[in-house]
DNA sequence: TAGATTGTTAATCGATTAACAATC
DNA sequence: TAGATTGTTAATCGATTAACAATC
């Protein structure tokens, strides 16, 4: 273990291990070693021990990892041992979905409310929360000790909900609108607009040419 | 105009690019620099200017960029300026999310067909489409032209869904589900898991130690 | 002409990967 | 002991940034 900066590429893999390991305890897995995680994930087992070992010694020479160790030490790291509270904000459709993924994930991200400034909306439920108007929404942080904030309004209104947020004492904000977020340093923003990805993908699409020489090689399955 | 390897950070850029470009556009902003584009975007100046010079000579020296000059080379550049069409299997929330998305999106990607493997979803309406079953999904692939797949099912039906689309002649997939997709490596597959990002947003919650410390300082607004 | 800004080379920085001693 | 696998250093690779001549 350093005490170096962790990087954040290193943070972004640490939920897909997380993920991985929770599978394998679900099936009753032990110990698994870099290179399989490797080989499952898509990533080089040096990277995954040097990541790992960021944190700490978590492994043991010749052995591997211990599942369910490992799955504590990493949900350690991510403060995930303790619950972390959430809101929403847009309830429209992808608002909607998000909540209801909240049932899904095992881990101990929750979204605790949900607010709109559309009247229609307010009072009508999203899952087992009740929609609130803005106004209520600096109140609801700090007395539902809220430290995450995932902004699911249209484009125009997300840089004013991020101030709002901000100003009631939000941490960091997951952004789904596609706009980049002013905000202060001490504040994380995560960027999820998936226009940027879809848009990215149109790049890699073959265009014409020759059909025929473009065969690449396969990766085993 | 070099003909490097693209990587692809700068191709995730792009769209970046293109989304700010479109809003000078609107308000009829004839032309940009590299200076102003990089202090919107939160990029470095030089960087915006190395992306651009990959795919040609787009700028004027002492002037900057004329603004739909170089929309009109970014759509060209992402494959935008003909229509790419998209599939989209799985109806649930965030199907339903993303399928409604498609009138937001100006740009020239459009869901042209649903499945669902739940037969109380098949014959239901998702905006203007119908949910097929999922045995017409090749024909309708192949029928209806479609390039790009868009995977909203549940985690353990991902990859067969992946392979399903591979085999009818997909070319990209973008897979919310929170899973590595395996596939051969002509296949472009990007991860738009939020789980992910939101599990490595914890990471960066200031876990109590000392608040009063914390302060640091505000980029301007 | 003077000021601005590009395109590009070179310098820097950071992340990934290979290699291997330590050790289970 | 022999085989496996970690943690870590060193080598490599790639991406970002600085600097500046060219030129509008």
């Amino acid at each position: 273990m350093k005490s170096e900066k962790i990087s954040e590429a290193v943070v972004r893999r640490l939920p897909v291990y997380l993920r991985y390991l929770n599978d394998l305890n679900k099936r009753e897995v032990a110990t698994v070693s870099s290179q399989e995680l490797g080989q499952k994930l898509d990533l080089n087992p040096a990277q995954i021990r040097k990541d790992l070992a960021y944190f700490g010694d978590f492994g043991r020479k010749g052995i591997g990892y211990d599942v369910s160790y490992l799955i504590e030490k990493i949900r350690h790291i991510l403060n995930l041992d303790q619950q972390i509270n959430a809101v929403l904000v847009g309830a429209g459709n992808l608002g909607h979905a998000l909540s209801n993924y909240n049932l899904y994930l095992r881990e101990n991200i929750k979204i605790v409310a949900v607010f709109d400034e559309n009247p229609k909306k307010i009072g009508t439920r999203i899952s087992t929360l009740t929609v609130q108007p803005m106004d209520e929404i600096s109140d609801t942080i700090k007395s539902k000790n809220i430290r995450i904030g995932i902004i699911t309004v249209p484009d125009v209104e997300a840089q004013n909900v991020a101030d709002r947020l901000i100003a009631s004492g939000i941490e960091a904000i997951l952004n789904f609108a596609p706009t980049i977020l002013k905000a202060p340093a001490s504040i994380r923003i995560h960027a999820a607009d998936f226009t940027t990805d879809l848009l990215s993908l149109a790049y890699y699409l073959d265009n014409g040419k020759d059909e025929s020489a473009d065969d690449r090689e396969h990766e085993d399955k």
